[in-house]
DNA sequence: TATCGGATTATGGATTTCCGTAAAATACTG
DNA sequence: CAGTATTTTACGGAAATCCATAATCCGATA
């Protein structure tokens, strides 16, 4: 079992919650962060410490407040983390049930478990913490199970997301391909961004572009 | 203070947390329920025991699972309770900080305090107990209570939202026209649709329809 | 009933988006 | 290098939306 963990998370009631449950497993050298900040540091400096942590429990959306802060969610704070320490163990635990994000979570960042925040989230954070901590299983909650065998969104690339990001954010057509030039982004003619969005809106099913930027916001795609 | 006390809340951490917090306040007769449902039996069941709660705290998001519910969400349990049991106290206990929902909280179901999950949840869920049990004052987690003093949104109705809604679920200006003469909506004809469009663009400052529905879903409106 | 004001509806032209076809550029293959 | 396939770009007409103006309806009031 792990014998140090730190958690990122800013609620009180799951950290109170977490730090139970590592009670339970008896791991007692355990610290939290409220901010992803914060987290990143602690692990740093673990690491200079020669005692690094062998585990992260990361949320995946933190509270914006009066603070400034570099690392803005837990998808980034763990993207960074693997960089930083590739063989520490990430649990993902967060109420977040879109298929994008938790995909590219166990796609690129390569976590090893994500647990649901749900109606018996305890239950699956014990499973998790109890299969990836004996072996290099991956654990997910069975709620969001089917999503990791879903046939992929591969069709959809990073230029797609740009175009939707844009147009959700009330720039027009002409405009996104005025910026595209400015920027240097490959494909820039007029044709080439209407051709993606018709491509877009025969993948969501969407009857026009305000449909399709509507559907992709709720899955969590812009 | 309270004497009985019922908590709707579908997390456990939640749970664990509120109910560690009446403890602090030596109130021992309280329930849970996972389930709006639930809570709504129990409230419903106690009042004709003749044993009525003084209390409910609310969560206003619940996750749909397998099983079939009448009640959906907390906003609609909330409702259904204040016109059951006029004199009950409520505490809204939710993430959501979209003004659009809070403000209808206090004003239509009128509720009693708005506590908001985050960072210091549990310290305002103290004060709002403390607030509410000893008066008629409300309590707002400070963070959102900005909004409440917020001009209006009373410029957009009822069918304003209707366009929205049918927008970002694909229909054409022109199809939601048919509907609207089908159901014998008052303004059906293009251009009235049109100028509403143009109003709340106005309002939401959105340059165009698109980045209107995005705004006004972010915002929680649709 | 006459008139005023506001809301709804009608109309038409400018702009933008939609969508199919075709040319041009690029990549891949033998 | 020729030939084929894929991607990008160009063009143009159809459709939808945007926007300003004008006509019409409808309730309130004196």
């Amino acid at each position: 079992m792990f014998k140090k963990v730190i958690i990122a998370e800013d609620f009180e009631e799951f950290n109170l919650a977490v730090q139970q449950t590592l009670n339970d497993f008896n791991i007692v050298n355990f610290q939290h962060a409220k901010y992803c900040d914060d987290a990143f540091l602690k692990i740093r400096k673990a690491i200079q410490d020669n005692e690094p942590y062998d585990l992260l429990i990361s949320d995946l959306s933190f509270k914006k407040d009066h603070r400034e802060v570099k690392i803005g969610s837990g998808d980034e704070l763990i993207q960074k983390v693997r960089e930083l320490q590739p063989e520490i163990k990430i649990i993902a635990y967060s109420i977040e049930d879109k298929s994008a994000r938790i995909k590219s979570l166990f796609e690129d960042a390569e976590i090893n478990a994500f647990v649901l925040k749900g109606r018996n989230s305890i239950e699956d954070l014990k499973k998790a913490l109890t299969i990836i901590s004996a072996s290099d299983q991956k654990f997910i909650s069975h709620e969001v199970a089917s999503i990791l065998q879903e046939k992929g969104n591969y069709e959809i690339d990073d230029v797609d997301i740009k175009i939707l990001k844009y147009l959700s954010d009330g720039t027009s057509q002409d405009e996104i391909i005025e910026i595209f030039k400015n920027n240097d982004i490959k494909p820039n003619s007029k044709s080439a961004v209407e051709k993606r969005l018709a491509k877009l809106k025969d993948f969501f099913k969407a009857n026009n572009t305000i449909h399709l930027v509507s559907i992709t916001k709720d899955m969590g795609i812009i």
